[in-house]
Parts: structure tokens; sequence; C-alpha cells
DNA sequence: ATCATGTTACTGACCGGTACGTTGCAGTTG
DNA sequence: CAACTGCAACGTACCGGTCAGTAACATGAT
């Protein structure tokens, strides 16, 4: 029996590779200035590394952008999931939750959108790594709204769902482009007025 | 008695000159493929003129985005006014008629949503040419959807014209998220949903 | 003669990406 | 123990190309 094993704790305080340094600067970079404005000097030189290091982990900025995505995606639903099980059973509960939550992020003042949203934004072209992520996600929660829809009783369902992804995307790109004050803050509230409208008599 | 006029109708087919040909392809490829995606060489290139011609014309390249900026401002206004034009005094029916051409037009395969807001995206950085017009038009089209809201006698009409703001500019980014099939499509009936819920009783 | 335009060539900075050498540590030999 | 080997992680220095922007001069029409 060969003991293979570290004698060390393996969770202990291992310097972080030179990988995870870059995706932590990238993703702060990316979220707050867009992909395209910056460069990967730019992020090597913040994250203390250099650039044939950023190239052993990722394969290519467009794919350390796709990274930086997935990783948003994780923390998405993970928010996403606070809210639902914050009120089991109760959709209209959840969607209240979870859009009050993103209203008073909006109002924060260097409140940056979506990562998704503006990474479609900055890559239209079809099948871009970090686009196909960036869809997939988008595509995902339209598919979780109409299904919250549908057990609330609205009368049509995926008008519904449809509907509450509008204003959650509005509210997205509005929180960016107004600053403090700006029509954001109201998505909960415009929300559950839609919600109340589209339920069955 | 000098004779100023030329002896040609001014209307007739003047040779454009060049920095309008090349404002027209600018905004073209600006809307198209993004602000950033685009260097000027291959606008002067498309434009079948010289790069020294483009900084005759304009003072920098952010600034040609900004005067594509504008253009875009005065016929997004055109657009807005023919929905309020062709239901006078009728703001409900003049929401819906600008609602429903926004969602077709969000159904057509390359749709790239509002040249405004994918700007604002681009350019995150406050001050910057190109956002400082597109968040002029965000604010104007703010207040119009808000005075509209009152004039329809909504309980809270800043709240109502707000959620018809983050119901716009939902459409404006699904309608290049997801394409055709995607929720843009029931933008005019949400919102009208919204519209419905919100009238005082 | 004037004016808009074109031509050519250039700048310095930055872009994403890579060839290649260096370091340090683990395991394997004598 | 000590020397060697293999390997993973890293850095130095560089690639060709493109970025926005400009200087100096030629051309053509009115």
């Amino acid at each position: 029996m060969k003991s293979i094993e570290p004698t060390i704790n393996p969770d202990e305080v291992t310097p972080p590779r030179a990988g995870e340094k870059i995706l932590r600067v990238a993703r702060d970079l990316f979220y707050r200035q867009g992909i395209r404005a910056i460069g990967v000097d730019e992020i090597v030189k913040r994250a203390g590394v250099t650039k044939p290091s950023l190239y052993r982990s990722f394969p290519s900025k467009d794919e350390l952008a796709a990274s930086y995505l997935r990783q948003y995606d994780l923390e998405f639903w993970d928010r996403f999931d606070d809210a639902v099980n914050a009120h089991p059973g109760n959709p209209r509960a959840q969607i209240a939750a979870f859009l009050t939550r993103i209203g008073k992020r909006t109002q924060r003042p260097d409140y940056r959108g979506c990562g998704m949203t503006n990474a479609a934004v900055e890559y239209p072209e079809h099948g871009h790594p970090a686009r196909v992520v960036s869809e997939a996600n988008k595509q995902e929660l339209r598919r979780r709204l109409r299904a919250m829809a549908a057990t609330m009783g609205a009368e049509d369902s995926d008008t519904l769902g449809d509907g509450l992804l509008l204003l959650i995307e509005g509210a997205y790109i509005s929180g960016q482009l107004f600053g403090l004050g700006g029509p954001a803050q109201s998505v909960a509230r415009n929300a559950d007025l839609l919600i109340e409208a589209s339920l069955k008599k």
C-alpha cells in the first residue's frame, strides 16, 4: 500500500496558482470595463504574472473571457436559488425577492449591469466563446421564468415569463445607463404589477 | 446684385462629400458590429476614402461615434413621433404602436438592438462622447414615457413610465440575445398588461 | 486661386500570441 | 547521502499585425 497523500493538509494556504490569480483579476476588469476594453497585458500586469502564464492556463483571450462568464454563471444561479429557496413553493415571492435584490444592486454608483448581457452586446458574432456562455445562461433563465409563471397560474404563462425577463434585462441595462434614482429601482414593483395583471381571474 | 445661387439645383445629385460617405459607412458598421470592434482603417476602406479625409471631417474616432449616435437619435425620435402622431391624444395607443413596431423589428435575423444602449455598454466611462449622447437620449425617453403615463391617468405614473422603459430596454437586449421567437416579441402585450394594472380604478 | 480631396508614408503604442531559457522541487538512482 | 533526471511553473524577450492619428505633398474641380 503506497501512501500518496501529502503530509500537509491540501486545503492549507497553498500559494495561489497563476491561473487563479489571472481569472480573479480578469473577472474584475472584464466586468467593470468590458472585455474588449481590457488587454491581456493589463491583466497579467495586475495579476503579478506574465503573459505565457496566461496562455498556459487559457488557450486564448476569448476563452479566458468565456471562463470568466462560466464563473459568473455559477454565481448568478447561486443568487437566483437563494431567492427561490427563501420562499419555497411561492414563485411570486421568489421573483419579488430576486428583483428586490437586483433593484438594490442597480443603485450602487459603480453598477455595471449583467456581465452576461454586456458580453453579448460586445460580441454580436454567433459562436464566439463568450457569447455561447451568455446565450446559454439567458435561455435557461427564460426557461425557469416561464416555468415559474406557469406555477403561478398565469393566464398566458409564456408571455408573463418573457415579460419578467424583459423587465430584468431592462433593469440590468438601465442600472448602468442611469445612475442613482434610475428606473431600475422600480423593477420589483413593476414585475409584481405585471404578475397581478397576468393571473387568471 | 450678385447671383450667388449655383445654376444647378442644390438638391441635385451632387457627389457626396467624403464626410457623408464616412458617416454612412460608420453608422452601418458601428451598429452591426459595435464601435470598439471596428477600426478607422476599415471604415475609410469601405467608404472609398482615405484616413486624412476622416480626420478632416471628424476630430477623432470617438467623435465620429458620437456623430453616428446623434444621427441615430434623430431617426429614433422620428420613429417615436410617428407612433405618437398616429394616435393623437391617446398615449396608450401610442405606446402600443411604438412597441408593436419594436417587437417586429426584434424578430429580424440580424437585429442588433438599440445603437444607443449598445454604445453605453461599450463605453462605461463617464464623459465619453458616445456615452454622453446615449445618456441624453435615454433621459429624454424616460421623461416622455413618464409624461405619457401621467396622461393615461396612472396611479403611480412615474413607476409606470419607468416600467415601460424597462420593458423597452429589455426588448432591445433580448432581441439581439435570443433570435427569432425570443421574448422581445411579447413586449407590446406585456406593456399593455402593465398599463392595465397601473391605471386608477 | 482656393478648397476639398487623394496619396504615401510614417509614428508610437498596443494588440494577441509564442519561442525559448530558467528555476525549483519530487522521485529515482548509485 | 549525493548526484542525476524529469517535470511543472515561471519569466525574458520577442513576433507580426493593428490601433488611432498625422505630416507633407499632389491632384482636380470651380
